[in-house]
RNA sequence: CGGGGAGUGGCGCAGUCUGGUAGCGCACCCGGCUGGGGGCCGGGCGGUCGCAGGUUCAAAUCCUGUCUCCCCGACCA
């Protein structure tokens, strides 16, 4: 019997005074988490309930899929990650045995699950496979924050597919994709699967699973017809703008001190929008060459970073002062006509060109712009989408949010990234050798409980969802012990157990506020009360947590009763 | 990594400017009352004031160094 005197739930009246994020507060007030250092968490027994109910319910699904459960080592020797080219990862702890040789503290496992394979599978037959585990994940965080949304060690649900080729590799691709709306979908938060960077390091294809929070640290777009994006890839329609008309040529306009976009369009009465920034960067190629290239967007829109590495295909760098005034022109001034160097590369983002007209832009000269501009006549450009969208954009039309979101969950495709590296080879029907065809799927139980908590919590506390909650029955006893109401309250939990309810029996010597306010602030779906009260009345009250909704039932049956309410529940 | 803030009993805080016996609320322990929204009365326990060094007759308080934690940003294979 899970008697609550008798339970390590350390609730508190009052949250952290450094705790910012929902999360944050409610699980630490709840008694579920506390902190042992910097994005280091120990999980307390409800806590770790909620965990494991959500680990429970993706072992299932990736079994489903025909997953197979292994385990590797979090302290594994440096080598693999030399030749996968990840040892110099910031993120990546880094530490020495006692023989001085070189060890990490794995990030993932895609050396050691590589490693394996390279050992391992041998012929086509062996393929297709799908290992999974859940292991702890350790990452030097720049900044850890927000509870267990961001640590520096986590539990990871990590799976692994191995292919015979890309079609093989998409067909594992998909089921991890059909398992994981079944995963999320279960756990009863709400979720995206948005479009993603792959990142620089990646093959071909990526999605994120992200639930919608305030503590988000992702930012979603969601546009009509199911498009949903990470900002970072997001595109969009931009607002349309009124231009003036398009001159013969560009005009030269004193500006004197307008070396910002808000004090020119004031200067000039006009949007925003009908201005053009320059944004010079410096491409850094592998080979450790550079190249300056001036990147010109609307005046009310903002450079996307992701969007720019993808487009150049390499990392980049905001140019230094002295290479901007060397090249294009004074600070505040810069535009794409008349640089001290006209053969600086220059790339337009596509909102420019979508509208006819004229656009002004910085003449490269003090204290002058240029009106009239027209793109192709007076300059010659590339055409890229490089803006971040914005909350004001449209798709085909319609009306997009960008809501804060927190990724609970990923998938990428990395094709032969690792397993060329770490040769994982097999021979095919053909006696041909070929590299292992891989993919990578994470999900962090840590953040489905954040989230769920994020999104469900209401101003008593937290209100899981019934598939994850610590109990499903927060059973509440009033009265003192030895009274009658406690014999029932006895009674009633042997029966709820007996119909496989998880039940946290609330039996302390406390008053009916404080045994409430623990039951609204732990937030099991169903609250049910035995009380002196509710025994002359030969019934029972029921309070479903979300919502606060009322209901009472008949004494008689009441196990039976309260078990096909929770049924019911989401 | 840049900026800001904070370390005083389990939690939340005051005291630091202006050096002089370490306090408050909650929690906790004991006794009693109460028993449907964190109730009441009485009596208690608990703190090397993050750490180290220095100044001083005397340091939570002043000085130097250091560690840790939080928030914003950058970063986030």
């Amino acid at each position: 019997m899970t008697r609550l005197s008798h339970y390590l739930l350390p609730t508190e009246r009052e949250a952290p005074a450094d705790a910012e994020a929902v999360s944050h507060k409610l699980m630490v007030r709840a008694g579920l988490v506390r902190q042992v250092g910097a994005g280091l968490w120990t999980w307390l027994p409800a806590g770790w309930r909620v965990h494991q109910k959500i680990v429970a319910i993706i072992r299932e699904e990736m079994d489903a899929i025909g997953g197979q459960e292994l385990l590797m080592p979090l302290l594994q020797p440096a080598d693999a990650w030399r030749r996968t080219g990840r040892y110099g990862v910031d993120e990546l702890f880094k530490l020495r045995d006692r023989k001085e040789a070189e060890m990490v503290l794995a990030m993932t496992h895609e050396e050691a699950v590589t490693t394996h394979a390279a050992g391992m599978i041998r012929s086509y037959r062996d393929l297709p496979q799908t290992v999974y585990q859940f292991q702890v994940k350790e990452r030097d965080e720049a900044r850890p924050r927000a509870g267990v949304l961001r640590t520096r060690e986590f539990v990871m649900k990590d799976s692994y597919s191995f292919d015979r080729d890309a079609q093989g590799l998409d067909l594992s691709y998909d089921r991890h994709a059909e398992a994981y709306a079944k995963i999320f979908d279960r756990c009863g938060i709400v979720w995206y699967r948005a479009l993603a960077d792959v990142g620089l390091m990646y093959g071909r294809e990526s999605g994120e699973y992200m639930a919608p929070c305030a503590a988000g640290e992702n930012d979603v777009v969601i546009g009509p017809n199911g498009y949903v994006a990470n900002l970072e890839v997001a595109s969009a329609d931009a607002v349309r703008v009124e231009l003036p008309p398009a001159l013969p040529e560009p005009e030269a306009v004193s500006t004197p001190d307008t070396d910002t976009i808000e004090s020119l369009a004031a200067f000039l009465t006009l949007p925003a929008a009908a201005l053009t920034k320059a944004f010079p960067v410096v491409k850094q190629l592998a080979d450790g060459s550079e190249e300056l290239v001036l990147i010109l967007l609307r005046g009310d829109h903002r450079v996307n970073d992701v969007k720019l590495r993808r487009f150049f295909g390499s990392p980049f760098r905001q140019a230094t002062a002295a290479e901007i005034a060397d090249r294009i022109g004074p600070p505040g001034y810069l535009g794409p006509v008349g640089m001290r160097d006209p053969g600086v590369r220059v790339v337009l983002d596509a909102a420019i060109v979508a509208a006819p007209g004229g656009y002004v832009a910085g003449a490269n000269r003090a204290d002058t712009h240029l009106r009239g501009v027209q793109a192709g006549r007076d300059f010659t450009y590339e055409l890229a989408d490089l803006r971040e969208v914005t909350a004001a954009d449209t798709i085909g039309g319609e009306p997009i949010r960008i809501e804060p979101a927190i990724e609970v969950g990923n998938i990428f495709k990395l094709d032969d990234y690792y397993s060329a590296k770490l040769g994982a080879n097999y021979l095919d029907a053909n006696g041909v050798s070929r590299p292992v065809f891989m993919g990578s799927y994470g999900i962090g139980p840590a953040r489905v409980a954040a989230a769920a908590v994020e999104q469900f919590a209401d101003t008593a506390g937290i209100s899981w969802p019934r598939a994850i909650a610590p109990f499903d029955v927060h059973l509440v006893s009033l009265g003192k012990p030895g009274s009658p109401e406690r014999e029932l309250a006895d009674d009633l939990y042997e029966r709820l157990a007996g119909l496989r309810l998880d039940v946290i029996y609330d039996d302390r010597d406390a008053g009916a506020g404080e045994k409430f306010a623990d039951a609204e602030l732990l937030g099991c779906p169903l609250r049910v009360t035995v009380s002196r009260r509710g025994l002359a009345a030969g019934e029972l009250e029921v309070q479903r947590r979300r919502g606060a909704e009322m209901t009472t039932v008949p004494i008689d049956g009441a196990a039976e009763a309260v078990a096909a309410l929770w049924r019911t529940l989401p």
